[in-house]
DNA sequence: TTAGGGTTTG
């Protein structure tokens, strides 16, 4: 915690000292006591000269006059102060200064008997959790020194200027190494404006950058310069750029995080950050209770506190890093093999803790950050991939930790200093873990030891509920009597049957390569278009100018303009018309010239419709059909190249013309010539029931998952969602007998060529049980 | 200078 100086203005009558710490008389300080949350006023009437200690700690001693109590026999006690506070102190204390002391320790005064001082020392650390606060003797000099900071709310900012502002994050990137010569960190910040702004802050001094631990954290930036980027105001860091971090969560003490020495603090900074933190509270969305091992949810992505326990280069691009936090994965864990010498940290605690660890391999950008680390400092991991690894043995799969590459996300290491309340909480909870019980877990199986944390009651009712109830049921059918895989086999094709089985392990593994395009004229499949080459696709068609002669006719307006970069590109934007009149942009279809991928998804936020066109010899025309055709909310809808006949744009002028325009994807594509092509989850089952097992294709749209196909790329949310249905059908690291039951309505169908003959099984009228999705 | 959140997958 830092030293604060608070400078006194006209009308303050109090120290603005955090709520939860209370005020202590000289003649009651008593030995033995606690007074972690107490706190002692004096004035300053004495100091010495900064000292060290043999270990090179520094040492600062001021001598504090209880000036309530001037009539006492005693009325002076000295107070030690440790550390790096002890530095800061000393730069910025003088005599006469008005000195609060909160969160000390008592010892006996050595010093006692030739001093005639209190018989008891107050000791100050930054390691005890202690405040220091420094506040300037009332004298008129101080008025004039006191400085009045203006705020600027965030829908208030102007380019080019320096600004002060408050704001609640809303999304943060920890500090990370950029590739200049300076940390960076991302920060976007809101607040009651309902404005938000993201800050770049560079600093070569990581200290300096904000302390920020989590979303919803509350930040007062000074010197902040504002500039326009993207047609968005942008917050960077400028000369004399500082800041304070606090906790955003309402009724937390008020405590500064910073790095600066001395800063001012007053009354109206503690009802700044009230009035935000109730702000925060009902007006930005905070993830619940951060995640612990033991509740790691496979395939998923999650911030982890936890303390390094052990670090070891593996390769020239990862870096591993062993930490607990002192559950135990529900999961068997991968460990990640490096050699013995390579390994730092405490051997013997490794081997105590061996089942309580997690490796956590880290890459690229985050490896140099990474080897850094103090063993035994405490840290939280941003966005860990905890990744299914493959089938390695019978008893299934792993769970492998990875922190990926870049800084997406917020994805990232941040170290949290000892003082914070949620490190205290997390030392606490470790002091209390028993060793010698997570050591006997070994022989117990997962679901055993996992009974050990919070959060049994919700796994074993999930157990349960898979050992039971199918997670899969028909939709229809319900007459039909099960058959087993076996007769299936022995059968003929084509026919349908009712089957009861087990999901032994599916493909792919990595559920958005499941994800294809598919033509229900011609029947092909293809693999769904990654953005680089839509992207490539758009700076191909950028290179012809767009053709002037085709803008503004009957049933659209265009508006044309020039980038102001090197490039000098040129964007047109072609708004159609409906009525004679442009409609509301969320009714409009728009075509765009020249533009980017980003700007694409940029309009499509806004509008109802993005189609990309390039000029051609005759009119405005579609991109070849490697590009999608259209662009709707987060679907790129694509035609098939073999069973369309691309009709020129002046086609849509007819859609334009009806009475209400839907600009439904199926009519635009029926207008413009293309065989639209349909997302489409393809996925291999192997099902078992005792009998044999059984491939089975699934080929679903929306109906088994009850998740479209076309939204799964481009939503977060939809692709957990479709994991976690894929973890409670096939369980990982699960036996076979402890794996759900599927019901399932399958067909076979006959696959003929000139060489062989297969029969084919594909699952129809079958839905994921209600409650598993 | 660095990065510029809107995405991650060894």
């Amino acid at each position: 915690m830092p030293v604060l100086l608070v400078k006194i203005v006209n009308g303050l009558s109090e120290m603005p000292l955090p709520s939860c710490v209370q005020k202590e008389e000289l003649n009651n300080l008593r030995e033995g006591v606690d007074y972690a949350n107490k706190y002692f006023q004096g004035v300053a009437i004495l100091s010495y000269p900064l000292m060290k200690l043999e270990d090179g700690t520094n040492v600062f001693k001021v001598v504090l006059q209880d000036t309530s109590n001037l009539c006492s026999r005693i009325n002076s006690i000295n107070v030690l102060i440790y550390g790096k506070m002890a530095e800061d102190c000393s730069k910025v204390l003088q005599h006469g200064d008005t000195f609060v002391v909160a969160g000390f320790k008592l010892a006996k005064s050595p010093t006692a008997m030739e001093d005639g001082r209190h018989s008891c020392q107050l000791e100050v650390s930054e390691g005890a959790g202690s405040a220091v606060y420094v506040c300037g003797y009332p004298t008129l000099s101080c008025f004039s020194v006191a400085p009045k900071y203006a705020y600027t709310s965030l829908n208030q900012l102007k380019d080019g200027t320096i600004v002060n502002l408050y704001g609640v994050v809303k999304f943060f990137k920890p500090p990370y190494v950029s590739k200049g010569t300076d940390y960076c960190s991302v920060v976007t910040l809101v607040d009651p404006s309902n404005a938000k702004l993201t800050c770049t802050l560079f600093s070569g001094n990581v200290d300096c950058l904000p302390k920020i631990y989590k979303v919803g954290d509350i930040v007062r930036f000074h010197r902040i310069k504002i500039r326009e980027y993207n047609g968005q105001m942008q917050g960077i860091t400028s000369g004399g750029f500082a800041s304070l971090t606090f906790d955003g969560t309402v009724g937390a003490p008020i405590v500064p995080r910073t790095c600066s020495k001395v800063y001012t603090f007053m009354e109206e900074e503690l009802k700044t950050i009230n009035e935000l933190r109730v702000w925060a509270a009902s007006n930005l969305s905070i993830s619940g209770p951060p995640a612990k091992l033991s509740g790691v949810q496979p395939m998923l992505f999650f911030d982890l506190t936890c303390q390094l326990v052990g670090k070891a280069k593996v390769d020239g691009s990862s870096f591993l890093l062993k930490v607990w936090d002192g559950t135990k994965c529900p999961y068997p864990t991968w460990k990640v093999p490096v050699e013995e010498r390579d390994l730092e940290g405490e051997k013997v605690l490794l081997n105590q803790l061996r089942n309580l660890t997690a490796d956590i391999l880290v890459y690229d950008n985050h490896m140099q950050l990474a080897k850094s680390l103090k063993i035994g400092s405490f840290l939280r991991i941003y966005s860990i991939h905890a990744k299914q690894g493959s089938a390695d043995n019978e008893n299934g799969s792993h769970i492998e930790f990875h922190l990926h590459g870049g800084t997406c996300y917020g994805r990232g290491i941040g170290v949290l200093p000892e003082s914070n309340p949620e490190v205290k909480e997390l030392k606490e909870f470790l002091d209390s873990v028993d060793l010698s019980e997570s050591q006997d877990m070994e022989s117990m199986s997962a679901l055993e030891a996992e009974s050990t944390s919070n959060n049994v009651a919700d796994l074993e009712s999930h157990l349960q509920r898979c050992q039971q109830l199918p997670v899969t049921v028909l939709t229809d059918h319900q007459d039909m009597k099960n058959t087993d895989l076996k007769t299936i086999l022995n059968s003929t094709a084509p026919q349908q049957y009712r089957i009861r089985a087990k999901l032994r392990s599916y493909k792919p593994q990595k559920l958005y390569q499941s994800v294809k395009l598919h033509c229900s004229k011609c029947n092909s499949l293809q693999e769904v278009p990654i953005d680089d080459d839509f992207d490539f696709s758009l700076q191909g068609s950028a290179v012809t100018a767009p053709n002037t002669i085709f803008h503004n006719t009957s049933w659209y307006d265009s508006v044309m303009w020039t980038t102001q970069d090197e490039k000098q590109r040129k964007i047109v934007i072609h708004f159609v018309r409906h009525d004679e009149l442009l409609q509301q942009p969320k009714d409009t279809l728009v075509m765009i010239e020249g533009g980017t991928l980003k700007e694409m998804w940029k309009l499509t936020k806004r509008f109802k419709c993005v189609i990309p066109v390039r000029s051609a010899e005759n009119g405005l025309q579609l991109l070849d059909l490697s590009s999608p055709f259209l662009l709707q909310g987060n679907v790129k809808y694509y035609g098939c190249k073999q069973c369309s006949t691309p009709k020129p744009i002046k086609s849509l002028g007819s859609l334009a013309a009806e009475q209400q325009p839907s600009w439904e994807p199926t009519e635009i594509a029926q207008v413009l010539g293309i065989e639209p092509l349909q997302y489409v989850f393809v996925m291999k089952f192997t099902l078992v029931d005792g009998t044999g097992p059984l491939n089975v294709y699934l080929f679903d749209y929306e109906k088994f998952f009850q998740i479209p196909a076309s939204e799964i790329l481009t939503s977060n949310y939809l692709q957990q969602k479709m994991e976690m249905t894929m973890n409670t059908l096939c369980p990982p690291g699960r036996k076979l007998a402890d794996l759900p039951w599927l019901e399932c309505f399958i067909k076979s169908y006959n696959v003929k060529d000139e060489t062989k003959h297969q029969v084919y099984y594909q699952i129809f009228d079958t839905t994921v049980a209600e409650d598993v999705i």
